[in-house]
DNA sequence: TGGGCTAAATGGTCGGACCATCTTTTCTGA
DNA sequence: TCAGAAAAGATGGTCCGACCATTTAGCCCA
């Protein structure tokens, strides 16, 4: 009835995040304990809930609340349900995929394009390899450096190596982001390459000429980065995302067409 | 049977995110479905699903099974359902509530540390500045005059209208992050926003030594923008985010505590 | 005319039954 | 003796039908 006043309320005009009511909803009330006891370490990663039949004797109700229960859990990526004998809910351990698919809905709702994340990654990916240049390690190094001579090799091997050309460039990309010491980049751009990778990577097809163009760009890098030259790495990151944003603008038309003409004569 | 080969493979490097099987559940397909749907327009917004005893003889499922699916697609933020008479499942517009949520649980499981939020968001502001900076509009600046008059106001009011002051900073935050014109960082940041503010703003008190403080760095990020001074506003932003995020420091620790210890008898 | 009461629509919960899938164990045949 | 096949059992997936709780709409009476 009263309001308390000035208590959270600067929270409600971002976002109406924290619902008072609704408690009410009983399997509302099991995703929160299942989720704090999974939050609080009082279920670790990998052990198993007991099954469904025992678990609604514990919690007091019947089994398809629970179930419904189980069914956001599962979809928070907090337990993976296995079928069978044997099977059952086990623990998972928190990871980037549910922003991942959020940010999926958000690009499949049309509110973003993917123009939008390339202009945002292009910022990321440099100011990500700024970070790494700074807190680099000599095993850092090299790992770097191993990517690279495996990126080399492709290139070498010319257009059959193009997919795996390509994978390695975002494998040396996600190192980096590790490098930063701040998982928030390496979410934010897990995240943002899953989706452009969901939506383009069938259409992108490297020749030798872009490979090499690119295998020079993350030669720069890595050295910049191993060299701790921050400005020179940072500049040299974007850069490679901005040449690699045209690139895959080159082939976008298709990717956003229906998909009766993916396959155009 | 047969792989088609070096497709999609390299997404799979990334996350095992696109589950091959499983599709024997199906609720997933319902889900899948209704999803579709509103995605594609065939449902809009504030549309109203048939009711459940409905739906489930169209769909050819158990009202069980549609629930499930229903739950899934509440959590994903794509319908909302009501209760009582005159209530059901209403689609709504995809927001960033769950990009928040899935923040949330990656700050939760410890993944995730307020400082790293804080080094991502000074360098994600000062993009975001930058980029407005760029392309601000003559309403843009009329906007964001406006908010600096009010926060102008809560200064001169002082220490009482420091909650509102902070408020106003957040919505000049938010202003300036549209006028990027790119939603991925509008997202972005407002989840920042959201999941700072859900750890800290209980326990922010600002004085008006703080407040007099902030109100020049916006005087100085309002004009650079207004004037398309890009570099400028872009450093002046990340030393405004900077300035908070040590003033957030200093009342980090009682945050970061147990529920328990809260209320200290 | 207005306020309160009733009825109906709709989601929320429950219990129990059976099906599908997977693992483990046991059985069988070479 | 041992490999492979078959049976058993555990567990999630689905279905049905009933009843409860909440909310709106509409009726009735003062």
């Amino acid at each position: 009835m009263m309001d308390v006043p000035g208590f959270r309320a600067s929270v409600e005009i971002m976002e109406p995040l924290f619902k008072i009511a609704k408690q009410n909803r009983i399997f509302q009330d099991v995703v929160n304990q299942i989720e704090d006891a999974i939050l609080d370490g009082r279920l670790e990663e990998g052990e198993r809930l007991p099954p469904e039949r025992e678990l609604k004797e514990m919690m007091g109700t019947s089994r398809s609340t629970l179930r419904e229960a189980l069914r956001i859990l599962e979809y928070k990526g907090l337990i993976e349900v296995r079928l069978g004998m044997g099977g059952g809910c086990v623990v998972k351990s928190v990871s980037t995929e549910q922003m991942s698919a959020s940010l999926d809905l958000l690009i499949r709702s049309q509110k973003v394009t993917l123009n939008h994340l390339a202009e945002f990654r292009e910022q990321a990916e440099g100011a990500v390899v700024e970070l790494a240049a700074e807190r680099r390690t000599a095993r850092d190094i090299r790992e770097l450096e191993g990517l690279l001579e495996e990126a080399g090799k492709c290139v070498e091997r010319g257009d059959p190596a193009a997919d795996e050309f390509i994978r390695t460039d975002q494998k040396l990309h996600l190192a980096v982001a590790r490098m930063s010491r701040n998982p928030v980049y390496v979410s934010v751009l897990r995240t943002i390459h899953d989706n452009i990778g969901h939506y383009f990577e069938r259409f992108l097809v490297m020749k030798q000429k872009e490979m090499r163009e690119n295998y020079r760009d993350m030669q720069d890098i890595v050295r910049a980065v191993s060299h701790g030259e921050t400005q020179h790495a940072g500049r040299a990151a974007r850069m490679h995302v901005r040449r690699f944003n045209t690139y895959m603008n080159r082939f976008k038309e298709p990717a956003q067409l229906k998909k009766s003409e993916e396959q155009t004569p």
